[in-house]
DNA sequence: TTGCCTTGTCATGGATCTGTCATACACCAT
DNA sequence: ATGGTGTATGACAGATCCATGACAAGGCAA
């Protein structure tokens, strides 16, 4: 199984290292951020499994950094565990709630983390752990990277596999090229606009022969949706 | 997510560099502006999210500029924090009665600031966030750029959604045509004011085949109304 | 290395949209 | 009725946006 993705927010160096090296250790993924304007960049680059967020930040505050991820709907669900600094703060903390899914207050073991970090990986998992997408004669089997419409296999490159998994798990919705750059081929990348046009070409081709073509539907001035609704 | 946008009228210019700097490292999108003038220009260019606005400015005083913007009903519902000089409380009094929803002492910290544009910012989301807006037989789906009356789909043009859409959000109004202009064409942008009459024309026509078309109104000598409520 | 696949970019062509005009129509006051 | 003002409608040419095929650079395995 592919390792988590875990995104660490704190500002203070050596906290941050102690952390992502036990996180490591466990055998996660680990990307650090020591402020939530890297955290915004490190997000855009490629969207983790959990956040951990640090309640005391230099520009922004963890807080507000969370409040702002829970209201934006692309980051709504990414699991939050906010490290506040001492049971003093916790209380205030808890009256200024953020959103957070969990906290944890400093110090605490590396045992403590990995065991909050657990519980909450568990507790939000089944979101996106979606083994299997069906939409229409669509079926996409994320864990074997197949997909096959009315029983026989669809042939994808990579770029379109993954284009196709996320229209299928964000399907009836518009989005911008600008966004399925940042969500399917990962922000801070350079990439011409012009070039997801191609890739729905692509996409699309390769459905063709099994009458799901139209599920991929251009929006004029908009963007591209994916739906199984095909309407005129 | 769109980063959030910041209109900042403010004459002294470090002062103003000084907020932009901090705002902009926040991840907002900032714009200046010197004085009224350059402020209204500026929102006839591009609708702010919220507007920090000087208590003192060289032309019009910046209670004036708030007063005037909370009396016009297409920006009245623009959230504004003014920046007052250390001041007594009597400032403070007229700041709030000029209308602004919030008003910081100067000086102030860029924490501070940001705090208060953050909780503003929070107390106002949730009108753009409607994703799903209904009106007679009508639905218009946002996320989707969806329109279907009565589940029937409706084929729009870019420009018909989002005068339907503009329509849809402010239902029961009349606006007039400059005012349409401004909202769903984004000011500073040349256009005849009778083009309008021809989208409106075109909205109908689309309108047509779902007896939906009676809810774009005329109303003459003033301008265009959406309502489901078809009077006589 | 060669050969195959993938990927990003471009140029072209086609489809749709947009703003404007000219004309016809509706409303209102005189 | 009559003129004046404001709106509806159809047509149109330019602008915009998207689909598509071709192509070169890069990756990867044989």
């Amino acid at each position: 199984m592919t390792p988590k993705h875990i995104l660490i927010v704190e500002d203070e160096r050596p906290i941050r290292e102690m952390i992502a090296f036990g996180l490591k250790r466990a055998g996660f993924e680990v990307r650090e951020a020591e402020d939530s304007r890297a955290a915004r960049s490190a997000l855009a680059d490629r969207r983790p499994d959990l956040i951990l967020v640090d309640w005391m930040l230099p520009d922004t505050s963890g807080l507000e950094l969370t409040r702002s991820l829970k209201r934006e709907r692309d980051t709504r669900d990414l699991p939050i565990i906010m490290l506040t600094a001492r049971a003093a703060e916790s209380d205030k903390v808890a009256g200024l709630d953020g959103g957070a899914d969990d906290y944890l207050t400093k110090p605490f073991s590396p045992r403590e983390l990995l065991a909050r970090v657990n519980a909450l990986l568990r507790r939000t998992a089944g979101q996106d752990e979606t083994e299997a997408v069906g939409h229409g004669a669509l079926l996409l089997d994320r864990a074997g990277h197949r997909v096959s419409a009315a029983g026989r296999p669809v042939p994808l490159g990579p770029t379109e596999y993954r284009l196709l998994e996320f229209f299928m798990l964000h399907p009836d919705r518009v989005y911008s090229r600008e966004q399925l750059l940042d969500r399917v081929w990962g922000g801070n990348v350079y990439v011409e606009e012009r070039t997801i046009d191609v890739h729905i070409r692509r996409l699309r081709k390769a459905l063709e022969g099994y009458d799901c073509d139209q599920y991929v539907q251009t929006v004029r001035g908009a963007g591209y949706r994916f739906s199984a609704r095909v309407e005129a």
